[in-house]
DNA sequence: TACATTTGACCTAC
DNA sequence: GTAGGTCAAATGTA
């Protein structure tokens, strides 16, 4: 009774946070501190909400059972490495660049999630055999979120680019890298990925592949969250997303 | 014209 | 049989 009393709450309360970033990125005039802070503020809430209600987004199915995927190792000589990360979109702060060219070669609806989920490759694939996929799916807690998953590791000439995503957790520590590849990432699957419904505060979605109007990353793989583009984030270490999203022991097996 | 996206069909694991 | 992942032809866009 209590639980849920809270949850309905914490879900009242990031919605008001959704509508205050919306007219802050309205408006202008508005500094970019401003602008910052809500961006944190719905994640900070969103958390929350997930913390209250047990959900993980859609990690979580509608009959409970955690959606791992049942064929992270369905094909043989797949999934060689495997990344779960989750992206929100918020406000314009700035464009990002990545290098990282994906090419969307699928879209299926996913049994009890709400939205559909997209299937990228690398553009590389057949011209340098490269073998890097992700998969993209928003999240059904918050439209605004974004649950990726890498599988594979870039061969091509754009590795560099894509080794943030492939190193060590403790590697991963490094913000200035890895937050501005995940973010590039990020706007990648943005442009790319289908929404069932009009999103849910203004954002728009570049045409251009590398450029994207505000989104940060939630989490990082190990400890937790990096924050990009300015926005400083100082997340904590979410253990129940870990455990749903992430398996570190099946990421960074040789 | 080249490249990316869409989408229905097919394949495979469970 | 079902669901997720991939293929490939059709279509769209710059």
């Amino acid at each position: 009774m209590e639980e849920s009393a809270l949850a309905s709450e914490l879900e009242r309360l990031q919605a008001l946070a959704k509508e205050l970033g919306a007219r802050v990125d309205d408006d202008e005039g508005a500094p970019a501190a401003a602008r910052q802070l809500c961006g944190a503020l719905a994640a900070s809430v969103d958390r929350a909400v997930r913390l209250a209600t047990g959900s993980n987004g859609n990690a979580v199915k509608s009959n409970g059972q955690p959606s791992q995927p049942r064929n992270s190792c369905r094909r043989a000589g797949a999934a060689k490495v495997r990344m779960q990360v989750r992206v929100a979109t918020v406000q314009d702060t700035g464009p990002l660049n990545d290098g990282l060219s994906w090419r969307k070669y699928g879209q299926k609806a996913i049994l009890g999630a709400p939205y559909p989920r997209s299937y990228f490759r690398c553009t590389h694939r057949h011209t340098q055999d490269c073998a890097a996929t992700k998969q993209v799916q928003r999240a059904a807690a918050d439209p605004l979120l974004f649950d990726v998953v890498y599988i594979g590791a870039h061969t091509c000439a754009q590795q560099g680019a894509a080794l943030p995503l492939l190193i060590s957790p403790e590697q991963q520590q490094q913000p200035p890298v890895f937050g501005q590849e995940l973010g590039s990432l990020a706007a990648t699957e943005a442009q790319a990925i289908q929404w069932p419904v009009e999103p849910v505060t203004p954002f728009s979605f570049p045409s251009s592949p590398g450029a994207i109007d505000g989104c940060y990353m939630l989490a990082s793989p190990s400890s937790g969250y990096e924050a990009i583009d300015g926005l400083g984030f100082d997340m904590e270490y979410e253990p129940q997303f870990d455990e749903l999203f992430f398996d570190q022991s099946d990421l960074f097996q040789p």
